[in-house]
RNA sequence: GCCGAAGUGGUGGAAUUGGUAGACACGCUGGACUCAAAAUCCAGUGCUAGCGAUAGUGUGCGGGUUCGAGUCCCGCCUUCGGUACCA
């Protein structure tokens, strides 16, 4: 009977959604365990053969846990608002909704194919108002709450305006941007709207003046990526920074104990530290210089109060709220020009010009507060406005930008800290011994800050402080397609949070996505639902992607409640993902917010554990081969000119460009030899209508299209050949569902697996699949022979019994560290074995489809059926190790002499140390390499897998 | 620049704690079966020398520690990912 995996997977993944076999109850006696795979954005281009790798191995996971006897949890759904669908919308008129149905039809057409484990009944999806509701929910429950410093936990924000009420801020320690100090008196004789700027210098959700990237041509607010070399990716106009009011979500409140909880998670040294890196936690002095003839004072933050005395000149962020107030008239209109200059400069250009050094005098002086000399004030874009204070005093014999900005604009340079005794220290580095600083003379670096703060506190100057580089994130966006806010604006502009009865606020529909001229998203355009019956005005800003996403996995705990987001119950018993499989793409974004957000549910006693995703695994990228096709810019008789590679030297760079061709057209791609032969050169022509009478030019000559359909041998026209992502732009996109067709799911899951280690990125290749098919086809024959199934229930032989309780081994640790590679390789090895044995006994053959079915679930389901086994494979148990199997009379000792292996011996297991080493000393091969002499010493070693 | 990951046959990769380097698979070579092909099976395959037993050599480069180093230490080189003037 042939092995013919079309049919049976069929078969059994409709068998499978029928009997809803990977339903998972909220109740169960079992040991709880939640798998879970990062949300996916559901793209329009559908899954490549990339985005599986990591759902792979967490399926194989959760399969696994499930023969261990756990409750598994493991769910799947869509990250299904964002930007894509929202310009497909502006650009064909479907609404967003309507696509990204159509996509997420597609995405789960193609995730089935595979035999994933995924309960779906849990599906979630962003975009639906079930579950934006809650988005919204938790949004209101940050709006409404601040964060208290001596509690170290988020507060409601009811019990902050009572202490308002009967005493001022004065002693409030909160998170906060509030500035000054009020008095119970003062706060209860503000406005409305008085009150509401205050509150929102407290709020965990908050509005204050953010820059949004403006482009006037196209009418609208940019993200980051679209925009190229400064100027926006769609048509290339100028793009400028604007002021707008934002929605913020203070993050940094939590700063400390993102960093802190860190220690607790079982995640990747690389990912904690780009995380640590990301939080950029530096402990300094906050302190205040004196501005020369005026009541103003600059607040600056620093690391290095030591070296006060080299302080020769301040610098502030262009932005800086000072910068108006003290710049003299004389140097005016120098500022402004500068600051017009820095505002049309992009983050992009600010990057690509890193080592150019700008900036320019505001007239003002500061004065040293311990020399007491005046020291010049300029403004520079290398300040910048969201870090510290905005404000730095520059020490230019310490600092290397510092130190550049003087030589180019001749300031003044004093040494205060002598390295000599530290060769090869850098500047970034504590070092040295402390001089030209009066009272700090002679101090090693680091006493010398201490000293310092000590100085500076006792002298009223400042404090320490500990400051994040971590910022407050922007949580509005100008667009149709996210979860609107629920908050309306009264008549003074003081924001009202709708009441949670009337949870969702639902996105209305809309004809025209553009957005609206004054940069505000489409949804202003709609009046009638802008402006409510009761005289407020909604606000028309959407929700970021990161929304939705940062609180997804608790949904899937109970994803059908529309009373809570997740009931207690469920959230006490599933209480935290265990497993969390993904990208790295996602180090600072996703995973930052998502703790931010779980953190608040925990200190507002909605989610029983202080860190959403205990362990987490980094999957690698599949990139893709991207192959390049030379075509000269000039054309011939008007046809395109592709040249081979190997001729292509003849021309200047000037002369061609590389276009990616199709990567179906090209063979022996990856190798420095991929080219196209006469049918890929055929198809190329094909391909496209432009190249329908294109010429080619090889090392023989220059031929017309036509010229290979009738001369097809040893044609290579050569490209380059290139890995890169895998996209539709570079044609070289490899659909999952094609490796099912043509392989199966079982295949196609164990090659990807096959490939190497799951945290290493790899181009797709499907070289070697071969294999995998060889060993599905030859693990059936195990079972089958012409007839059908052909087992017996003869008791097997000692060795048949090692090579199965070896894998079992073998299979067990390594699902257990994440290495899905060797484990397949086990089963290779173990099939061979059985295979060369002439095995088909049930005692055998019955536990190795339990072991292999994490990894194969279809053609282990078929057997497991055909076995006439009771129930599904995968509601069976794993097989246990059984350490008594593996022992044998005699081990094989390699012998080595001065680290080379000379001989190996076969010694009966029986035998003593002693006794090892007579035979080991008495071995001809051994003799020889003593040259008898006797040797130093002998070292006996245990093998360490028996 | 900084942070992180990684360099092993023709290729993907294995070697889990310092102990047989190259498991497993692809590819390649030869053979069996076949009219032929596909499929399947068998043998070989790091490099050099040798008919062979065997010997030498070999994990990016240069040193070191050790009876013994792909693995540990010091100094470099290369590639990939992240980041961006962080005071």
């Amino acid at each position: 009977m042939q092995y013919n995996p079309e049919q049976l997977e069929s078969r059994w993944r409709k068998e499978w959604e029928d009997k809803k076999v990977y339903k998972v109850d909220n109740e169960s006696a079992k040991p709880k365990y939640y798998v879970l795979d990062m949300f996916p954005y559901p793209s329009g281009a559908g899954l490549h053969v990339g985005h599986p790798l990591g759902y792979m191995a967490s399926d194989i996971f959760a399969r696994y846990k499930r023969l261990k006897g756990f409750n598994v949890l493991h769910p799947m759904g869509y990250d299904s608002f964002g930007l894509p669908a929202e310009q497909y919308a502006i650009q064909t008129g479907v609404h967003p909704e309507t696509s990204t149905e159509n996509n997420i039809k597609t995405y789960r057409s193609q995730l089935d194919k595979i035999g994933f484990s995924y309960d779906w009944s849990r599906e979630v999806k962003t975009s639906d108002p079930s579950y934006y509701k809650w988005t919204q929910w938790i949004f209101l429950k940050l709006f409404q709450h601040y964060y208290d410093l001596d509690a170290d936990k988020a507060l409601p924000i009811d019990t902050l305006i009572q202490t308002f009420e009967t005493a001022g801020n004065a002693d409030v320690n909160a998170a906060c941007t509030q500035e000054s100090i009020f008095s119970a008196q003062e706060w209860k004789t503000m406005t409305a709207g008085q009150k509401d700027e205050i509150l929102m210098n407290y709020r965990l959700a908050y509005r204050k003046t953010g820059y949004v990237n403006w482009c006037e041509a196209l009418g609208t607010v940019l993200a980051n990526d679209e925009i190229k070399d400064g100027v926006s990716e769609r048509g290339g106009h100028p793009v400028v920074k604007k002021a707008m009011l934002q929605w913020s979500l203070r993050i940094t409140a939590y700063a400390e104990r993102l960093l802190h909880d860190l220690d607790k998670l079982e995640w990747s040294d690389a990912l904690k530290a780009m995380q640590r890196n990301w939080i950029g936690r530096s402990e300094g002095a906050q302190m205040f210089f004196e501005l020369d003839g005026t009541s103003e004072k600059i607040e600056i933050f620093t690391t290095r109060p030591d070296t006060i005395f080299g302080a020769t000149f301040m610098v502030l962020a262009p932005e800086h709220a000072l910068v108006p107030a003290i710049t003299t008239p004389e140097y005016k209109a120098q500022v402004e020009n500068y600051i017009t200059y820095v505002k049309s400069r992009s983050d992009v250009d600010r990057m690509a010009e890193a080592k150019e050094v700008t900036g320019t005098f505001t007239g003002a002086y500061a004065i040293n507060p311990f020399t007491q000399e005046k020291i010049p004030v300029w403004i520079a874009e290398y300040v910048l406005k969201d870090y510290g204070t905005g404000a730095i005093m520059a020490v230019p014999s310490d600092d290397e930008r510092d130190q550049a900005f003087a030589k180019k604009f001749g300031l003044p340079i004093i040494d205060v800290v002598d390295k000599s005794d530290y060769p090869g220290s850098t500047l970034h580095d504590k070092t040295g011994k402390i001089i030209n600083s009066g009272f700090l003379n002679g101090m090693e670096v680091p006493d010398a800050i201490e000293h310092m703060l000590q100085k500076i506190e006792s002298m009223q100057l400042g404090k320490r402080k500990v400051n994040y580089k971590l910022r407050d994130a922007n949580f509005s966006r100008q667009r149709y397609w996210g979860e609107p806010f629920p908050i309306l604006y009264d008549k003074d502009g003081v924001a009202i949070p709708v009441d949670e009865s009337a949870l969702p606020v639902v996105l209305p529909d809309l004809k025209d996505y553009t957005p609206s001229p004054d940069g505000r998203s489409p949804l202003a355009r709609l009046t009638d639902w802008v402006n409510t019956s009761d005289g407020y005005t909604r606000e028309t800003d959407t929700m970021p992607g990161y929304a939705g996403s940062s609180w997804y996995f608790l949904r899937y705990m109970d994803p059908d409640n529309s009373a809570e987001f997740a009931s207690k119950k469920a959230l006490n018993y599933w209480r935290d993902v265990d497993l969390y499989v993904g990208g790295t793409e996602h180090a600072v974004g996703h995973l930052m917010y998502s703790r931010f957000w779980h953190k608040f549910l925990y200190d507002l006693g909605y989610v029983p554990t202080t860190e959403p995703f205990r362990k987490l695994i980094n999957q690698g990228m599949i990139q893709g081969m991207i192959a390049y096709a030379f075509v000269l810019k000039e054309k011939k008789d008007g046809s395109t000119v592709f040249v081979s590679k190997d001729c292509i030297d003849k021309y200047q760079p000037s002369d061609y460009i590389k276009t990616a061709v199709h990567i179906d057209f090209v063979s022996e791609n990856g190798s420095g030899t991929a080219h196209l032969n006469a049918k890929g050169i055929q198809a190329l022509c094909q391909w496209r209508q432009e190249y329908e009478n294109a010429y080619f030019e090889l090392k023989s000559g220059i031929y017309p299209a036509s010229y290979f359909y009738e001369n097809t041998e040893n044609i290579k026209l050569y490209v380059a050949s290139e890995a890169g992502k895998m996209s539709k732009r570079y044609h070289n996109v490899v659909n999952p569902d094609d490796m099912v067709k043509k392989y199966g799911a079982d295949c196609f899951r164990m090659y990807e697996m096959f490939l190497g280690p799951i945290e290493q990125s790899k181009p797709w290749d499907t070289n070697g699949i071969e294999g995998v098919q060889k060993f599905l086809r030859k693990f059936w024959s195990l079972y089958y022979n012409e007839n059908g199934l052909h087992i017996t229930n003869d008791t097997p032989v000692k060795e048949e019994l090692k090579v199965l309780h070896q894998t079992i081994k073998k299979v067990t640790d390594d699902i257990e560290r994440f290495s899905f590679n060797t484990a397949v390789s086990a089963f290779m090895v173990c099939v061979n074995e059985l295979k060369r044995l002439n095995c088909n006994k049930r005692e055998i053959l019955q536990p190795l489809v339990r072991l292999l079915a994490p990894f194969a679930p279809f053609i282990t389901e078929q057997i497991w059926f055909d076995l006439g086994e009771q129930g599904s494979v995968h509601h069976s148990e794993f097989p246990v190790f059984d350490p008594a199997c593996l022992e044998s009379d005699a081990i094989e000792y390699p012998v080595s002499i001065n680290g080379k292996k000379r001989d190996v011996i076969s010694i009966p297991s029986t035998a003593s140390q002693e006794e090892i080493q007579d035979i080991v000393l008495q071995s001809p091969m051994v003799q020889k390499w003593l040259e008898g002499q006797q040797p130093k010493k002998m070292h006996h070693r245990t093998r360490k897998n028996d």
